[in-house]
DNA sequence: ATGAAATACCTTGACAGGCGAGGTATTCTA
DNA sequence: TAGAATACCTCGCCTGTCAAGGTATTTCAT
């Protein structure tokens, strides 16, 4: 994880938003596919997963629901709104021109 | 200027440093060379602009100095330092590696 | 049997960067 | 001669991240 946090930020929401596109997950579990998918070299700490789930079921974008009380500890599953998939294009998009415009920025090439 | 700010949050710094590779430079001018190399897609506020500066210089990546009187306003300009370029390579290094990361994990391919 | 680790959830408060709004002073241009 | 452009700067708000702390359950090694 030694990514800085600040340079994914505002990129948190997308993330999880990938996540719940295939199917229903809750918390730690699409924390862990993160980490999975990153080889480890990236994952959400807690405080910022949690305060992303509340941001983004108030923006209407996922919804929860309390899983079924089976053995183990319980646990509250996500899924992804309509708006939310619109929001997740919208942000797919936006990032393929920030990348862009960061690779431009950064190269010494001339302008 | 549609690019939303929170996005590029982070690389304010390493935008700054990259146009100060070159040559030394002072603040407008630096700003409207960013226009300039984004189509008028992308600009710092100024806000953004001499807060990241002052920052800069307490980090002792940049050095200031006024240029010299001549007709029109005073302009303050900036240089980098070794340890400038140092972190330039750094921040360069590591938004390629953010990048990688944030495709991978905002693609809808399998893990 | 028992204590530590893992699973799984959550909140609070501090911190940092971006930026809207406001300010100053000079020079150019219609 | 007024307004746009150049050029600098500060204050205070907002927002996302995260360290630290908390709860409850289950699994596993000793």
């Amino acid at each position: 994880m030694s990514i800085s946090g600040d340079t994914l930020r505002g990129h948190t929401d997308t993330i999880i938003l990938t996540q719940l596109l295939r199917a229903d997950n809750y918390g730690y579990e699409i924390n862990k596919k993160i980490q999975q998918r990153t080889h480890g070299q990236y994952g959400l700490k807690e405080a910022t997963l949690y305060t992303a789930f509340k941001r983004l079921e108030q923006n209407g974008l996922i919804r929860s629901y309390w899983g079924q009380d089976g053995p183990g500890a319980r646990r509250r599953y996500y899924s992804i709104t309509q708006e939310g998939r619109r929001r997740w294009e919208e942000n797919t998009r936006e990032w393929a021109a920030t990348r862009a415009l960061l690779d431009a920025l950064i190269s010494i090439e001339e302008e």
